[in-house]
DNA sequence: TGCCCGATTAACT
DNA sequence: GTTAATCGGGCAA
């Protein structure tokens, strides 16, 4: 039985932290699945919500690392980070798409879709799958409801840009699992080719 | 106070 | 490929 990840595990780079992840099992409440992509937030990155500085919104990612920061996206959708590095670099990491592992009925019946590939592949469907809202925002990520565990074997991860944003579009800070079927979107295979 | 816009999604054509 | 839904944050005035 794998054991939880300790909260120190977040008080490092924030890049370094989101390509561990990959691979790792994230569970609210026992449901959810395998992490197969994440994007890095770094408080010197004009795309983060940090970038300009500590609000009531986003002063979660001002605090320790190892905590939930929630925010609501296009007044619609709920979006999952965790909070990395050293208290106050103000960075985290979003969670954009988990391989569904546990509690898939809760999870179908939340979505109201029955596909399994579109349970819980974008930032907005997996916080409805797993029924993350403002309710988990600030919570420590070692404790209940959250479970956060460690990929048991080493995995192929690709980067990319990241998706949806405006500003800082070159970073190639999104990470992905190698070939998984339940990303939000494709990685680009080929990226050298001339057009 | 008012205005613009976004780390999205689903339902269109 | 395009667009409506939907609303709070952030900033100008």
């Amino acid at each position: 039985m794998l054991k939880r990840l300790p909260r120190v595990f977040f008080s490092r780079s924030v890049n370094q932290v989101a390509a561990e992840l990959i691979g790792a099992t994230l569970l609210v409440d026992g449901v959810g699945g395998r992490i197969v992509e994440v994007e890095a937030y770094h408080h010197t990155d004009p795309a983060a919500h940090s970038f300009r500085g500590r609000t009531v919104r986003n002063a979660v990612m001002f605090g320790p690392p190892g905590y939930a920061y929630v925010y609501r996206s296009y007044g619609v959708h709920w979006c999952l980070n965790f909070v990395c590095e050293p208290e106050g670099s103000a960075s985290a990491v979003l969670i954009r798409a988990l391989e569904p592992t546990a509690g898939l009925g809760v999870m179908r019946r939340r979505r109201g879709v029955s596909n399994e590939r579109l349970l819980c592949s974008g930032p907005g469907r997996l916080c409805e799958a797993l029924g993350v809202t403002a309710a988990h925002y600030g919570l420590p990520l070692d404790r209940p409801p959250f479970e956060i565990l460690p990929r048991p074997a080493a995995v192929d991860i690709v980067a990319g840009p990241r998706i949806g944003i405006t500003k800082a579009v070159d970073k190639p800070w999104r990470y992905g699992l190698k070939g998984s079927r339940f990303l939000s979107k494709p990685f680009t295979v080929s990226p050298g080719r001339d057009h």
